[in-house]
DNA sequence: AGTTATACCGGTATTACTATCACGCTCATG
DNA sequence: CATGAGCGTGATAGTAATACCGGTATAACT
């Protein structure tokens, strides 16, 4: 296997993900969203659905800016906060 | 054409996340970043060269997350500074 | 009823990301 | 000289992201 596939956990990760995203959409229209960040409608619908859980850094970049929705918090949104990978801090 | 090619600007862009990664990386090893970013030392040499131009969200975040560069400062830095898509505020 | 706007879904096409393997290069150390 | 660590490059393979299309459903408004 070259490219593992994504795990239930990277898929659960986009869906929260997706989540947020629509969270902080509101009542804007995707149409509209999706055209200021610079993708289509399928693309914005597919994140925010988590059908695409793993999109592409500046993507996610994009509507994170367009929300007026920090990185960092989306970024931790996505991790069941119980799950830390650093605990060094803790 | 269903999925558009990479422009020029979006490898540019890549260069440019490339080199802030590889800055904050410092003097650690890939291998030891790679690892403990979980990803192959083979991903984060092609991302740091930029000939992976647009790498998925979270595996840019695990790697800012490893190397405590925060998520909006690389972002921001990826922006050739005069091209603001958000002029609004201006 | 007809139109318009919004959103969801499946299929399809094309490109890009991620990983493994293999080989070459440089430098430091024995 | 041999060896190993670290970095670079190319080929190969397999999965995923992005976009366009057509169809469907609901709600609001004329």
């Amino acid at each position: 296997m070259v490219r593992v596939p994504l795990t239930p956990e990277e898929r659960e990760r986009g869906q929260r993900l997706g989540e947020v995203l629509r969270e902080a959409r509101g009542p804007r229209s995707m149409a509209s969203v999706a055209a200021a960040a610079g993708m289509s409608v399928e693309t914005l619908r597919k994140i925010e659905s988590g059908r695409v859980p793993t999109p592409a850094f500046f993507t996610v970049a994009a509507l994170a800016d367009e929300l007026a929705l920090p990185l960092a918090e989306l970024a931790a949104a996505c991790v069941p906060a119980s799950a830390d990978d650093h605990p060094r801090t803790a």
